[in-house]
DNA sequence: GTGTTTAAGATTGCGAACAATTTATACAAC
DNA sequence: GTTGTATAAATTGTTCGCAATCTTAAACAC
């Protein structure tokens, strides 16, 4: 049995937070992830240290790691963020993607209706973030696709902690739209679409219901 | 004496890339660097993590960290996404920046007119990336402000393989007359500069070998 | 019953020691 | 002079143990 590596640790990681099997706040305890991977603490430490630069852990000097709560503010600013990046990633597919690639993007249109059909709830969940890491792949902007890889994880996050009661991640047509659009070299429309597509996901949040989460304890006892 | 955090040897070594006190290719030996920083090696490995996150060094496994030497590839999409990312930085500090901001812009142009007044180049290099990362902090959203500063010091890299004979890391003037549209309210004008700004940086590289020195940990690290 | 103090237990932070691998050196062969 | 090989040295990768810190629980006072 071979030893995982730091990043396989953390994409491990990241796979279940994406999947919402690690709900925010879950404390992630070195020694039962050690025992779960079969390695040593230093290399769980180590893949902390990768998470919590990505923003999907926070550690708590001498108290250990847990998966983020994402804050209202870290929110509107990944959704500000994405609204800004998606657009760029969609002019560059278009301007780059062969009829292979978009085949992918096909095929991935597939998966994810397959498994919204069996109502397997959490690989929609990851199905639907990983639709938009594609077609950052595809973009080819190495520094985006990074960028990207990071936002996806924490959006999953956010759709943990403030989701409504039936939402899907994402509308399914919605996503198919945006690839018809692709394919016939619309940029406007599939930009238009990719936009309010990041809109409705922010929108169906109900983050007033979790206000309490981000408390300003300076603005308290000012 | 105080040992240094993780993040504070990752930000002494940033720094020291972004002075070119380390120049692309440099082996980072963790033994020196352990002692240079007077910590075990298990400290200097972690802050490596990090480093090798924002891609500012290259792990090699079994071999070592280096300081990363950015491919033509890289140096595209920095550019590329910097093109995208700071006219909306622009947009933000317009809207946002007070005039006590403002003035710490404007304090943060005399340090750099007298870096380079004084010939001071490293300073110079480091201020003017400092400049566009003091930006990002004003344009209030933390997850681009980080892209930034991973991005600003993978430029100041760019520049110390790329840079031709006698280019100041950016024109002094240029980051002058950005200020003056943005204290303007002048958007679009701003904007452009910025543009044009970074298009400058990007079109006055050159793609050159670089030359491997010698380093003297004890001199950078005392 | 509520709240405080104290002690035991558990967990994290750190560094030293050991193992695995690479790099440097010496030397022989051609 | 170069190439190849064997050995030694140096460096990295990993584990383990100890100290520091936090958490839990029990004992105690009110």
């Amino acid at each position: 049995m071979v030893k995982p590596s730091i990043e396989q640790i953390a994409d491990r990681i990241t796979d279940a937070i994406m999947e919402h099997r690690l709900p925010p706040g879950s404390k992630l305890a070195e020694d039962k992830l050690a025992g779960a991977f079969n390695v040593s603490r230093t290399k769980i430490r180590q893949a902390f240290i990768l998470l919590a630069n990505e923003g999907l852990v926070t550690l708590h000097p001498n108290r250990g790691a847990f998966v983020t709560s994402p804050t209202t503010e870290q929110t509107r600013d990944i959704f500000k963020t994405r609204r800004l990046i998606e657009p760029e990633i969609i002019r560059d597919v278009i301007a780059r993607a062969s009829s292979q690639d978009i085949a992918r993007l096909r095929k991935h249109l597939e998966e994810e209706a397959k498994a919204r059909r069996t109502d397997d709830r959490r690989r929609v969940i990851r199905l639907s973030g990983e639709f938009h890491l594609l077609l950052a792949e595809l973009a080819g902007n190495q520094v985006i696709n990074k960028l990207m890889t990071e936002l996806c994880p924490l959006t999953c996050l956010i759709i943990a902690l403030y989701d409504g009661p039936k939402i899907p991640a994402c509308p399914e047509d919605e996503h198919t739209q945006i690839i018809d659009a692709i394919e016939a070299n619309d940029s406007a429309t599939a930009i238009k679409l990719m936009k309010r597509h990041l809109s409705h996901i922010e929108n169906e949040l109900n983050i007033d219901a979790y206000e309490e989460r981000d408390i300003h304890w300076e603005s308290i006892y000012s």
